[in-house]
RNA sequence: GCAGGGUUAGUGAAGCGGUCAAACACAGCAGACUGUAAAUCUGCCCUCUACGAGUUCGGAGGUUCGAAUCCUCCACCCUGCA
Protein backbone atom coordinates (compact mmCIF):
# COMPACT_ATOMS: atom_id res chain seq x y z
CA UNK A 1 0.00 0.00 0.00
CA UNK A 2 0.91 3.40 -0.65
CA UNK A 3 1.91 5.45 2.10
CA UNK A 4 1.62 8.97 0.72
CA UNK A 5 -1.70 7.70 -0.53
CA UNK A 6 -5.47 8.61 1.18
CA UNK A 7 -9.11 8.39 1.09
CA UNK A 8 -11.45 9.63 3.60
CA UNK A 9 -15.01 9.87 3.62
CA UNK A 10 -17.55 12.86 4.37
CA UNK A 11 -20.89 12.38 3.73
CA UNK A 12 -22.98 9.42 3.10
CA UNK A 13 -26.36 9.17 2.13
CA UNK A 14 -27.89 6.29 3.45
CA UNK A 15 -31.51 5.38 2.91
CA UNK A 16 -30.84 2.76 0.21
CA UNK A 17 -27.93 4.29 -1.48
CA UNK A 18 -24.52 4.39 -1.08
CA UNK A 19 -23.68 7.63 -2.22
CA UNK A 20 -21.33 9.64 -0.60
CA UNK A 21 -18.85 12.48 -0.74
CA UNK A 22 -15.03 12.25 0.13
CA UNK A 23 -11.40 13.31 -0.48
CA UNK A 24 -8.82 11.48 -1.84
CA UNK A 25 -5.01 12.58 -0.72
CA UNK A 26 -2.52 12.08 -3.57
CA UNK A 27 1.05 13.07 -3.52
CA UNK A 28 -0.09 15.90 -6.28
CA UNK A 29 -3.04 17.34 -4.34
CA UNK A 30 -6.56 15.81 -2.81
CA UNK A 31 -9.29 15.55 -5.52
CA UNK A 32 -13.10 16.12 -4.17
CA UNK A 33 -14.93 12.95 -4.73
CA UNK A 34 -17.08 11.90 -5.73
CA UNK A 35 -14.82 13.41 -9.24
CA UNK A 36 -15.30 13.32 -13.10
CA UNK A 37 -11.29 11.87 -13.95
CA UNK A 38 -10.35 13.79 -17.58
CA UNK A 39 -8.83 11.30 -19.71
CA UNK A 40 -5.25 12.28 -21.49
CA UNK A 41 -4.41 8.67 -22.70
CA UNK A 42 -1.46 10.06 -24.47
CA UNK A 43 -0.37 12.23 -21.67
CA UNK A 44 -2.33 15.02 -23.42
CA UNK A 45 -6.20 15.56 -22.94
CA UNK A 46 -6.83 15.97 -26.88
CA UNK A 47 -6.50 19.41 -28.07
CA UNK A 48 -6.84 21.52 -24.51
CA UNK A 49 -3.81 22.55 -22.62
CA UNK A 50 -3.45 22.02 -18.80
CA UNK A 51 -4.57 25.73 -18.58
CA UNK A 52 -7.73 24.52 -20.02
CA UNK A 53 -7.70 21.33 -18.18
CA UNK A 54 -7.41 23.18 -15.21
CA UNK A 55 -9.80 25.87 -16.43
CA UNK A 56 -13.07 23.49 -16.81
CA UNK A 57 -12.05 22.50 -13.43
CA UNK A 58 -10.67 19.19 -13.96
CA UNK A 59 -9.15 17.61 -10.32
CA UNK A 60 -7.05 15.10 -12.17
CA UNK A 61 -6.25 13.48 -15.26
CA UNK A 62 -5.68 9.02 -16.35
CA UNK A 63 -3.24 8.45 -19.11
CA UNK A 64 -2.65 5.14 -20.49
CA UNK A 65 0.28 2.77 -20.10
CA UNK A 66 -0.25 0.94 -23.56
CA UNK A 67 0.05 3.81 -25.69
CA UNK A 68 2.73 5.79 -23.65
CA UNK A 69 4.77 2.92 -23.77
CA UNK A 70 4.63 2.07 -27.49
CA UNK A 71 5.28 6.11 -27.88
CA UNK A 72 7.26 7.32 -26.78
CA UNK A 73 8.39 5.06 -24.18
CA UNK A 74 7.84 5.04 -20.50
CA UNK A 75 11.71 5.13 -20.20
CA UNK A 76 11.25 8.65 -22.40
CA UNK A 77 8.64 9.59 -19.35
CA UNK A 78 10.77 8.57 -16.81
CA UNK A 79 13.87 10.33 -18.06
CA UNK A 80 11.61 13.43 -18.81
CA UNK A 81 10.92 13.92 -14.43
CA UNK A 82 7.35 11.50 -15.09
CA UNK A 83 4.09 12.20 -16.41
CA UNK A 84 3.43 15.43 -14.65
CA UNK A 85 6.42 17.11 -15.40
CA UNK A 86 6.16 15.75 -18.95
CA UNK A 87 2.86 17.14 -19.66
CA UNK A 88 2.86 20.00 -17.67
CA UNK A 89 -0.13 18.82 -15.43
CA UNK A 90 1.11 19.40 -11.45
CA UNK A 91 -2.26 17.66 -10.03
CA UNK A 92 -3.13 14.35 -9.57
CA UNK A 93 -3.04 11.44 -12.22
CA UNK A 94 -3.81 8.11 -12.73
CA UNK A 95 -2.48 5.50 -15.37
CA UNK A 96 -4.35 2.88 -16.80
CA UNK A 97 -2.52 -0.59 -16.68
CA UNK A 98 -3.38 -1.30 -20.61
CA UNK A 99 -5.32 -4.43 -20.39
CA UNK A 100 -7.88 -2.41 -21.80
CA UNK A 101 -6.36 -2.48 -24.97
CA UNK A 102 -6.06 -6.50 -24.31
CA UNK A 103 -9.77 -6.59 -25.48
CA UNK A 104 -9.62 -3.72 -27.72
CA UNK A 105 -7.04 -4.98 -30.10
CA UNK A 106 -8.47 -8.73 -29.71
CA UNK A 107 -11.26 -10.60 -31.49
CA UNK A 108 -14.15 -8.72 -29.89
CA UNK A 109 -12.74 -5.49 -30.76
CA UNK A 110 -15.44 -3.10 -30.17
CA UNK A 111 -17.70 -5.60 -29.04
CA UNK A 112 -16.86 -5.99 -25.26
CA UNK A 113 -17.33 -1.85 -24.34
CA UNK A 114 -20.08 -1.52 -25.91
CA UNK A 115 -22.54 -1.35 -23.43
CA UNK A 116 -25.89 -1.20 -25.55
CA UNK A 117 -25.53 -4.62 -25.43
CA UNK A 118 -24.51 -4.56 -28.60
CA UNK A 119 -26.95 -2.24 -30.88
CA UNK A 120 -24.26 0.07 -32.17
CA UNK A 121 -21.75 -1.81 -32.63
CA UNK A 122 -22.55 -2.38 -36.81
CA UNK A 123 -21.26 1.10 -37.06
CA UNK A 124 -17.59 0.48 -36.14
CA UNK A 125 -15.39 -1.72 -38.91
CA UNK A 126 -14.07 -5.65 -38.33
CA UNK A 127 -10.59 -5.85 -37.54
CA UNK A 128 -8.53 -8.92 -36.92
CA UNK A 129 -7.36 -10.43 -33.85
CA UNK A 130 -4.72 -9.15 -32.78
CA UNK A 131 -3.56 -9.64 -29.28
CA UNK A 132 -3.90 -13.21 -27.65
CA UNK A 133 -3.97 -13.53 -24.31
CA UNK A 134 -2.48 -16.35 -22.02
CA UNK A 135 -1.87 -17.21 -17.98
CA UNK A 136 1.32 -15.29 -18.32
CA UNK A 137 0.63 -12.39 -20.00
CA UNK A 138 -0.83 -10.88 -23.56
CA UNK A 139 1.05 -11.07 -26.78
CA UNK A 140 0.27 -8.17 -29.22
CA UNK A 141 1.00 -5.98 -32.39
CA UNK A 142 1.48 -2.39 -32.14
CA UNK A 143 -1.47 -0.95 -33.85
CA UNK A 144 1.09 1.94 -34.95
CA UNK A 145 4.07 -0.09 -36.90
CA UNK A 146 2.90 -3.62 -36.14
CA UNK A 147 5.30 -4.78 -34.32
CA UNK A 148 4.94 -7.36 -31.79
CA UNK A 149 5.33 -6.78 -27.86
CA UNK A 150 4.06 -8.84 -25.10
CA UNK A 151 2.86 -7.44 -21.77
CA UNK A 152 2.73 -8.89 -18.45
CA UNK A 153 1.64 -7.83 -14.83
CA UNK A 154 5.21 -6.70 -14.04
CA UNK A 155 5.79 -4.67 -16.99
CA UNK A 156 2.46 -2.96 -16.76
CA UNK A 157 3.30 -2.26 -13.26
CA UNK A 158 7.03 -1.40 -14.59
CA UNK A 159 5.90 0.94 -16.88
CA UNK A 160 3.21 2.60 -14.92
CA UNK A 161 6.20 2.85 -11.99
CA UNK A 162 7.97 4.84 -14.55
CA UNK A 163 5.53 7.11 -16.00
CA UNK A 164 4.96 7.99 -12.63
CA UNK A 165 1.22 8.43 -11.96
CA UNK A 166 -0.50 8.84 -8.50
CA UNK A 167 -2.82 6.05 -8.87
CA UNK A 168 -1.96 2.74 -11.08
CA UNK A 169 -4.26 0.50 -11.98
CA UNK A 170 -3.92 -3.49 -11.93
CA UNK A 171 -3.27 -5.49 -15.24
CA UNK A 172 -6.64 -7.08 -15.82
CA UNK A 173 -8.18 -9.29 -18.50
CA UNK A 174 -11.29 -7.24 -19.74
CA UNK A 175 -13.63 -9.75 -21.14
CA UNK A 176 -16.45 -9.45 -23.52
CA UNK A 177 -19.74 -10.00 -23.40
CA UNK A 178 -20.15 -12.20 -25.91
CA UNK A 179 -17.22 -14.91 -24.22
CA UNK A 180 -19.71 -17.76 -22.64
CA UNK A 181 -19.15 -18.14 -18.88
CA UNK A 182 -16.66 -20.84 -18.66
CA UNK A 183 -14.34 -18.29 -20.19
CA UNK A 184 -15.46 -15.94 -17.55
CA UNK A 185 -14.19 -17.93 -14.95
CA UNK A 186 -10.90 -18.60 -16.91
CA UNK A 187 -9.95 -14.68 -17.28
CA UNK A 188 -11.39 -13.95 -13.88
CA UNK A 189 -8.90 -16.51 -12.19
CA UNK A 190 -6.23 -14.65 -14.58
CA UNK A 191 -6.99 -11.32 -13.40
CA UNK A 192 -6.34 -12.53 -9.74
CA UNK A 193 -3.66 -14.44 -10.72
CA UNK A 194 -2.35 -10.71 -12.07
CA UNK A 195 -3.07 -9.33 -9.04
CA UNK A 196 -1.22 -10.92 -6.82
CA UNK A 197 1.75 -10.40 -9.42
CA UNK A 198 1.44 -6.53 -9.32
CA UNK A 199 0.93 -6.10 -5.84
CA UNK A 200 4.78 -8.17 -5.91
CA UNK A 201 6.12 -6.25 -8.36
CA UNK A 202 5.21 -2.77 -7.08
CA UNK A 203 6.75 -3.85 -3.50
CA UNK A 204 9.56 -5.02 -5.41
CA UNK A 205 9.68 -1.66 -7.24
CA UNK A 206 9.27 0.43 -4.28
CA UNK A 207 11.76 -1.35 -2.14
CA UNK A 208 14.43 -0.97 -5.34
CA UNK A 209 13.32 2.85 -5.89
CA UNK A 210 13.16 4.45 -2.32
CA UNK A 211 12.83 7.99 -3.72
CA UNK A 212 9.36 7.09 -5.65
CA UNK A 213 7.18 5.09 -3.59
CA UNK A 214 4.49 7.57 -3.33
CA UNK A 215 2.06 5.57 -6.08
CA UNK A 216 -1.04 3.99 -4.80
CA UNK A 217 -1.97 0.90 -7.04
CA UNK A 218 -5.89 0.27 -7.73
CA UNK A 219 -7.44 -3.58 -8.46
CA UNK A 220 -9.98 -4.24 -11.41
CA UNK A 221 -12.85 -5.84 -10.50
CA UNK A 222 -14.16 -7.93 -14.20
CA UNK A 223 -16.51 -10.41 -13.70
CA UNK A 224 -19.36 -8.95 -16.87
CA UNK A 225 -22.56 -9.26 -16.12
CA UNK A 226 -22.71 -12.21 -13.70
CA UNK A 227 -23.71 -11.17 -10.08
CA UNK A 228 -21.45 -13.90 -8.77
CA UNK A 229 -18.81 -12.93 -10.29
CA UNK A 230 -18.77 -9.83 -9.77
CA UNK A 231 -19.48 -10.69 -5.73
CA UNK A 232 -16.41 -13.21 -5.96
CA UNK A 233 -13.86 -11.54 -7.79
CA UNK A 234 -15.18 -8.65 -5.73
CA UNK A 235 -14.87 -10.64 -2.43
CA UNK A 236 -11.43 -11.94 -3.39
CA UNK A 237 -9.72 -8.80 -4.37
CA UNK A 238 -11.02 -6.56 -1.73
CA UNK A 239 -9.22 -8.45 0.74
CA UNK A 240 -5.83 -7.95 -0.81
CA UNK A 241 -3.73 -4.48 -0.01
CA UNK A 242 -5.01 -2.32 -2.68
CA UNK A 243 -5.21 1.05 -2.36
CA UNK A 244 -8.46 1.37 -3.92
CA UNK A 245 -10.60 -0.88 -6.86
CA UNK A 246 -11.91 0.32 -10.34
CA UNK A 247 -14.70 -1.46 -11.70
CA UNK A 248 -14.25 -2.56 -15.14
CA UNK A 249 -15.62 -4.78 -17.96
CA UNK A 250 -18.60 -5.18 -20.54
CA UNK A 251 -21.49 -3.84 -18.97
CA UNK A 252 -24.82 -3.66 -20.50
CA UNK A 253 -26.06 -0.11 -19.85
CA UNK A 254 -29.24 -1.32 -17.87
CA UNK A 255 -27.23 -3.45 -15.58
CA UNK A 256 -24.57 -0.76 -14.46
CA UNK A 257 -26.41 0.39 -11.27
CA UNK A 258 -26.93 -3.39 -10.10
CA UNK A 259 -23.43 -4.00 -10.74
CA UNK A 260 -21.81 -1.72 -9.30
CA UNK A 261 -23.71 -2.46 -6.00
CA UNK A 262 -22.86 -6.22 -6.18
CA UNK A 263 -18.82 -5.32 -6.22
CA UNK A 264 -19.49 -2.45 -3.93
CA UNK A 265 -21.75 -4.40 -1.30
CA UNK A 266 -18.52 -6.95 -1.18
CA UNK A 267 -15.34 -4.29 -1.43
CA UNK A 268 -14.16 -2.81 1.60
CA UNK A 269 -16.29 0.18 2.51
CA UNK A 270 -13.42 3.18 2.80
CA UNK A 271 -11.79 2.12 0.10
CA UNK A 272 -12.60 4.51 -3.07
CA UNK A 273 -14.23 3.16 -5.68
CA UNK A 274 -13.46 4.16 -10.00
CA UNK A 275 -15.23 3.20 -12.18
CA UNK A 276 -13.93 2.75 -15.51
CA UNK A 277 -15.26 4.70 -18.75
CA UNK A 278 -18.22 6.26 -18.22
CA UNK A 279 -19.87 9.43 -18.69
CA UNK A 280 -23.18 9.35 -19.69
CA UNK A 281 -25.18 11.58 -17.57
CA UNK A 282 -27.71 8.66 -16.17
CA UNK A 283 -24.81 6.40 -15.58
CA UNK A 284 -23.31 8.78 -13.51
CA UNK A 285 -25.63 9.25 -11.41
CA UNK A 286 -26.28 5.23 -10.93
CA UNK A 287 -22.55 5.10 -10.84
CA UNK A 288 -22.33 7.81 -7.84
CA UNK A 289 -25.48 6.28 -6.42
CA UNK A 290 -23.81 3.10 -5.69
CA UNK A 291 -21.00 4.52 -4.13
CA UNK A 292 -18.58 5.25 -7.02
CA UNK A 293 -15.93 8.05 -6.35
CA UNK A 294 -14.36 9.06 -9.25
CA UNK A 295 -14.79 7.75 -13.42
CA UNK A 296 -13.02 8.60 -16.23
CA UNK A 297 -14.40 8.38 -19.85
CA UNK A 298 -13.37 9.87 -23.52
CA UNK A 299 -16.64 10.54 -24.42
CA UNK A 300 -16.60 14.48 -23.24
CA UNK A 301 -13.76 15.53 -25.42
CA UNK A 302 -14.31 12.65 -28.35
CA UNK A 303 -17.63 13.45 -28.85
CA UNK A 304 -17.32 16.98 -28.65
CA UNK A 305 -14.43 16.50 -31.21
CA UNK A 306 -16.86 15.15 -33.57
CA UNK A 307 -19.32 17.70 -33.03
CA UNK A 308 -21.56 17.06 -29.99
CA UNK A 309 -22.18 19.39 -27.48
CA UNK A 310 -24.10 18.80 -23.58
CA UNK A 311 -26.66 20.75 -22.63
CA UNK A 312 -29.85 20.25 -20.25
CA UNK A 313 -31.86 18.62 -22.99
CA UNK A 314 -29.69 16.07 -24.41
CA UNK A 315 -26.23 15.87 -26.27
CA UNK A 316 -26.72 18.61 -29.70
CA UNK A 317 -24.89 18.37 -33.03
CA UNK A 318 -23.03 21.45 -33.82
CA UNK A 319 -22.44 20.62 -37.48
CA UNK A 320 -25.86 21.09 -37.92
CA UNK A 321 -27.35 23.30 -40.07
CA UNK A 322 -29.96 25.05 -37.73
CA UNK A 323 -26.77 26.78 -36.19
CA UNK A 324 -25.68 28.44 -38.99
CA UNK A 325 -26.81 31.55 -38.03
CA UNK A 326 -27.30 30.80 -34.18
CA UNK A 327 -25.65 33.43 -32.30
CA UNK A 328 -26.53 31.73 -28.84
CA UNK A 329 -23.64 30.07 -26.84
CA UNK A 330 -23.44 26.52 -26.57
CA UNK A 331 -25.60 26.41 -23.39
CA UNK A 332 -26.88 29.52 -21.89
CA UNK A 333 -25.82 30.11 -18.42
CA UNK A 334 -22.96 27.93 -18.83
CA UNK A 335 -20.25 29.05 -17.15
CA UNK A 336 -17.00 27.59 -18.96
CA UNK A 337 -14.90 29.63 -21.20
CA UNK A 338 -16.30 28.44 -24.58
CA UNK A 339 -20.49 29.55 -23.75
CA UNK A 340 -19.29 32.66 -21.91
CA UNK A 341 -16.50 33.79 -25.08
CA UNK A 342 -18.45 31.94 -28.61
CA UNK A 343 -21.34 31.44 -30.48
CA UNK A 344 -22.87 28.66 -31.67
CA UNK A 345 -22.62 30.16 -35.11
CA UNK A 346 -19.23 30.74 -34.90
CA UNK A 347 -18.25 27.37 -33.50
CA UNK A 348 -20.15 25.72 -36.33
CA UNK A 349 -18.63 27.59 -38.84
CA UNK A 350 -14.98 26.46 -37.28
CA UNK A 351 -16.56 22.92 -37.85
CA UNK A 352 -17.66 23.25 -41.17
CA UNK A 353 -14.19 24.89 -42.51
CA UNK A 354 -12.42 22.08 -40.17
CA UNK A 355 -10.92 24.62 -38.03
CA UNK A 356 -8.88 23.36 -35.01
CA UNK A 357 -9.87 25.87 -32.90
CA UNK A 358 -13.73 24.57 -32.55
CA UNK A 359 -12.29 20.72 -31.32
CA UNK A 360 -11.15 22.64 -28.02
CA UNK A 361 -13.82 24.91 -27.67
CA UNK A 362 -16.21 22.05 -28.13
CA UNK A 363 -13.46 19.34 -25.88
CA UNK A 364 -13.61 22.76 -23.04
CA UNK A 365 -17.43 23.04 -22.95
CA UNK A 366 -17.92 19.41 -22.92
CA UNK A 367 -15.54 18.61 -20.09
CA UNK A 368 -17.08 21.30 -18.27
CA UNK A 369 -20.22 20.10 -18.43
CA UNK A 370 -19.74 16.82 -17.24
CA UNK A 371 -17.56 17.86 -14.58
CA UNK A 372 -19.51 20.42 -13.11
CA UNK A 373 -22.40 17.91 -13.37
CA UNK A 374 -20.38 15.69 -10.79
CA UNK A 375 -19.64 18.84 -9.02
CA UNK A 376 -23.46 19.06 -8.53
CA UNK A 377 -24.04 16.27 -7.95
CA UNK A 378 -21.18 16.42 -4.92
CA UNK A 379 -22.73 19.05 -3.46
CA UNK A 380 -26.50 18.00 -3.09
CA UNK A 381 -24.99 14.85 -1.54
CA UNK A 382 -23.91 17.16 1.22
CA UNK A 383 -27.31 18.75 1.21
CA UNK A 384 -29.05 16.19 1.41
CA UNK A 385 -30.63 16.71 -2.55
CA UNK A 386 -29.43 14.02 -4.02
CA UNK A 387 -32.48 12.09 -5.20
CA UNK A 388 -34.30 15.41 -6.05
CA UNK A 389 -31.55 16.84 -8.15
CA UNK A 390 -31.12 13.57 -9.99
CA UNK A 391 -34.66 13.42 -10.42
CA UNK A 392 -34.94 16.76 -12.03
CA UNK A 393 -31.99 16.42 -13.92
CA UNK A 394 -32.38 13.24 -15.80
CA UNK A 395 -36.07 13.89 -16.03
CA UNK A 396 -35.08 17.05 -18.81
CA UNK A 397 -32.20 15.80 -20.11
CA UNK A 398 -33.55 12.82 -21.26
CA UNK A 399 -37.17 14.13 -22.15
CA UNK A 400 -36.60 15.60 -25.05
CA UNK A 401 -35.23 12.60 -26.69
CA UNK A 402 -38.04 10.25 -27.21
C1' G B 1 -10.19 28.51 -92.11
C1' C B 2 -7.97 23.23 -91.58
C1' A B 3 -6.91 19.08 -88.17
C1' G B 4 -7.67 16.89 -83.49
C1' G B 5 -9.77 16.72 -78.40
C1' G B 6 -13.80 17.83 -75.27
C1' U B 7 -19.15 18.90 -73.26
C1' U B 8 -21.84 13.26 -67.67
C1' A B 9 -25.96 14.46 -61.62
C1' G B 10 -24.07 20.90 -56.86
C1' U B 11 -18.48 20.65 -58.27
C1' G B 12 -14.42 17.59 -60.18
C1' A B 13 -14.29 13.13 -62.70
C1' A B 14 -15.14 7.60 -64.40
C1' G B 15 -18.06 5.10 -67.94
C1' C B 16 -17.39 4.31 -74.30
C1' G B 17 -23.88 -0.65 -77.24
C1' G B 18 -27.35 -4.09 -72.65
C1' U B 19 -25.35 -6.03 -65.89
C1' C B 20 -26.29 2.64 -65.92
C1' A B 21 -30.03 6.56 -62.14
C1' A B 22 -24.70 6.24 -63.92
C1' A B 23 -18.11 4.36 -60.26
C1' C B 24 -15.16 7.57 -57.29
C1' A B 25 -13.88 12.15 -54.74
C1' C B 26 -15.37 16.70 -52.74
C1' A B 27 -19.30 19.75 -51.20
C1' G B 28 -24.30 19.23 -48.94
C1' C B 29 -27.87 16.67 -45.31
C1' A B 30 -28.62 13.61 -41.01
C1' G B 31 -26.84 10.34 -37.27
C1' A B 32 -23.44 7.52 -33.96
C1' C B 33 -19.53 7.82 -30.51
C1' U B 34 -18.84 5.42 -22.62
C1' G B 35 -10.83 2.35 -19.10
C1' U B 36 -9.36 7.01 -27.19
C1' A B 37 -5.87 2.82 -33.47
C1' A B 38 -11.76 7.91 -33.22
C1' A B 39 -10.50 16.04 -36.10
C1' U B 40 -13.33 9.06 -36.72
C1' C B 41 -17.27 6.16 -38.51
C1' U B 42 -22.31 5.27 -40.70
C1' G B 43 -26.45 6.47 -43.80
C1' C B 44 -28.69 9.81 -47.49
C1' C B 45 -27.46 12.78 -51.55
C1' C B 46 -32.03 13.44 -60.11
C1' U B 47 -37.65 13.61 -59.21
C1' C B 48 -42.06 11.34 -57.20
C1' U B 49 -48.08 9.49 -54.69
C1' A B 50 -41.13 6.08 -53.18
C1' C B 51 -39.11 -2.37 -51.47
C1' G B 52 -42.27 0.76 -57.13
C1' A B 53 -42.48 4.55 -61.02
C1' G B 54 -40.77 8.63 -63.98
C1' U B 55 -37.25 11.84 -66.34
C1' U B 56 -31.42 12.13 -67.24
C1' C B 57 -25.48 12.07 -69.38
C1' G B 58 -24.57 20.10 -74.20
C1' G B 59 -29.07 20.54 -78.19
C1' A B 60 -31.85 18.30 -82.33
C1' G B 61 -32.40 14.17 -85.34
C1' G B 62 -30.97 9.12 -86.68
C1' U B 63 -29.04 3.69 -86.48
C1' U B 64 -30.38 -0.46 -83.16
C1' C B 65 -34.61 -5.19 -79.98
C1' G B 66 -31.65 -1.79 -76.83
C1' A B 67 -27.53 4.32 -76.64
C1' A B 68 -24.29 8.33 -71.71
C1' U B 69 -21.80 4.93 -75.09
C1' C B 70 -22.42 4.47 -82.74
C1' C B 71 -23.83 8.19 -86.96
C1' U B 72 -25.41 13.32 -88.78
C1' C B 73 -26.11 18.39 -88.02
C1' C B 74 -25.99 22.60 -84.46
C1' A B 75 -23.87 25.25 -80.05
C1' C B 76 -19.92 26.22 -76.91
C1' C B 77 -14.79 25.14 -75.02
C1' C B 78 -9.61 23.57 -75.65
C1' U B 79 -5.01 22.18 -78.48
C1' G B 80 -2.01 22.19 -82.88
C1' C B 81 -1.39 24.27 -88.11
C1' A B 82 -2.34 28.59 -90.75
Amino acid sequence: MSKAFSFSITTKIGGGTLARTGTITTPHGTIQTPAFIVVGTKATVKAMTPEMVRGVHAQAVLANAYHLYLQPGHKLIENAGGLHSFMNWQGPTFTDSGGFQVLSLGSGFKKVIDMTGGTTVQNTPKRERRAFVDDDGVTFYSHIDGNKHRFTPELSMQIQHAIGADIMFAFDELTSLQDPYDYQIDALQRTHDWADRCLAEMDELRTSHPGRDYQALFAVIQGAQYEDLRRKTSKHLGQLPFDGYGIGGAIEKEKIGDIIRWCNEELPYDKPKHMLGISEPNDIFAAIEQGIDTFDCVSPTRVGRNGAFYTYEGRKNIKGSRYYDDFQPLLDDCNCYTCKNYTRAYIHHLFKAKEILGLTLMSIHNENFIIKLVDDIRTSIEAGSFNELRNNWLHQYYSDKN
